[in-house]
DNA sequence: TATTAGAATGACACCGTTGTCAATGCACGG
DNA sequence: CCGTGCATTGACAACGGTGTCATTCTAATA
């Protein structure tokens, strides 16, 4: 069996007989192989990729300013990147295989997929260099980069506690990201401080998009005793939120305060613009490139877990409480 | 010189004598050299690119609408995806040199990059297979993918008209954008047609973002004899205009309709959501990325301009008009 | 059965760099 | 002036595939 044979197999060229085809096929699978692209690149001449040109838009939602740090980092050092859409729950032997099909010197993980234990496992066992952004709990073992969500949520909690409200609500994020949780304690940490009580029915889940939370407002604001103000964990959630109050017939922000979290294009978007907590996305990942091309380059040797403060943008979606 | 030489030059390697470096450096810039990055990969076992890889998000801005369209079709044919994001305006040679670096097969080139007739020049003498999204005006010498932005502005005028509104504002978007002229001639050739005169003092000119649309909604509040409907040429600056009319405290849509462009999440995040047009942005990014690695294995030898058809979403931020 | 075209497979050079190691140049001390 | 050791440069073999062309099969035809 020559290695022209197989090329023909990888490449669907004509004339191979069906069984040798299948017998290369089944050897491929066993031995897992991925055809070596820079070998084919070098030897046909032609890269299998293509490039997609875009300007860089006005408003950057959080991934854009993801990529657009890491974007940053990688033309002044030389390097591609190559970007890796997945879907929920991605399985790590895909992960895997995109690794092994691209050969990418290492990778950058987003929330919540730096977060799933099988898949670190899986890249320390390869020994891919990776760095984790946004983690839940972050690990020594490697290195991650994040904002500091827990005194961002603080912040905007007690700036809402300075306002004078006490029934304040809170919806969460998803449950797979790390910072739902850290978002939520921040929360529950400020209110405990001031001995306020964490009423159960003030918190509720959701899932960090425009629907989940608007269907959490509607939930919140057919409680007997409404809250004065709704914590949404992101943007996009106080969105719904406000819709919702709209809906209902709420005045804003004097018959509710609504918050939101990112400062994304969005919060600029509502009526009345977002009181929220910008963290800074790109420096965030530019960091997380920095430390993942210092650590292929072999310059470090020792994992690192860094913080970057948040900080709170005040707007007019909150108000003092009245009455 | 041997290559070896070049080779340490090029990799910043120590112990090479100055005069030999910049002897190095003065015939890399002579000749345009640029590194082989598949044979600097197959021999040195690295590839300089690094992977990002992130889930999905629920709502797509229009970049990852695109983005989501080519990546699709690039994965089922096993090929990979370069993003290059470029400031406004990037030099033919930029591109040129992107594609001497990476080798990319071909490239997609979007709005308003696909325009400029230098960087199509450049690409047609190297020989460079792309496709152009949502150009201007199509040329037959290459391919092009676009939606119908003169009818989806049409039917969004006809909606307006439809209502009873006759003095009907237009937010123009960036001037760089094919898209722009088109959309300003479908909504002035739907007046035309009901014989409605064209008042230029209604037409405005914006640059598709936020706030743009404010400032260009603000303008149109403050004529003598106000529009009763504002059309802005994307979500964007219509979500501007919903916050500059209620800033002068306007209530909507009773007191003004606005409409906006994209069906862009922003749509759904004001309040009313915005009545829009939708088009099929991810079909139109794959079909652009089919076309292209058709031409890019030599299976079409004749260019095309694909026109998708748009569709009117009507939301609640467009009424009849009252009084 | 012999012949032959076309299908299937293999041998081998080559793609453009980097890694390794040998060769050469050069400055300095004895 | 020569030897020593480091700085500098070059020779050459990889790297892992593809292109080209020769060779071997296979089956249809005479």
């Amino acid at each position: 069996m020559s290695i022209k044979t197989v090329s023909r197999v990888v490449n669907r060229e004509a004339n191979v007989r069906p069984e040798t085809r299948a017998r290369v096929e089944s050897a491929i699978r066993d031995l897992d192989f991925e055809p070596n692209p820079a070998a084919r690149g070098l030897a046909g001449r032609r890269t299998f990729s293509i490039g997609l040109l875009y300007e860089i838009p006005h408003e950057f939602s959080y991934i854009q300013q993801l990529l657009e740090g890491v974007f940053a980092v990688c033309e002044t050092h030389g390097y591609t990147l190559l970007l890796r859409p997945v879907s929920e729950e991605p399985a790590a032997a895909d992960i895997v295989r995109f690794i092994a099909q691209t050969r990418v010197d290492g990778v950058v993980l987003t929330a919540p997929i730096g977060d799933r234990r099988e898949i670190t496992d899986a890249l320390r066992t390869r020994n891919t260099p990776f760095v984790q952004i946004s983690p839940g709990i972050a690990d020594a073992r490697w290195t991650s980069v994040g904002p500091d969500d827990f005194a961002g949520s603080r912040a905007l909690t007690e700036h809402l506690l300075g306002l004078g409200h006490r029934r304040i609500a809170f919806i969460k994020g998803d449950p797979r990201h790390g910072a739902t949780e850290q978002r939520l304690s921040g929360h529950t940490e400020s209110l405990r401080e001031r001995a306020i009580g964490v009423d159960p029915a003030l918190i509720v889940p959701g899932r960090f998009d425009f629907e989940s939370g608007k269907i959490a407002a509607q939930r919140l604001l057919a409680l007997r005793e409404r809250p004065t103000a709704i914590i949404a964990s992101n943007d996009d959630m106080a969105a719904g939120v406000i819709v919702a109050a709209r809906e209902a017939g709420i005045a804003l922000p004097d018959g509710l305060s609504v918050a939101g979290f990112d400062d994304s294009p969005t919060a600029l978007h509502t009526w009345p613009p977002l009181t929220t907590v910008r963290q800074p996305t790109a420096d965030i990942a530019s960091l997380a490139a920095v430390l993942l091309l210092e650590w292929i380059r072999g310059d470090r040797r020792s994992h690192t877990r860094e913080t970057f403060d948040c900080r709170l943008i005040v707007r007019q979606s909150t108000a003092a409480l009245t009455g």
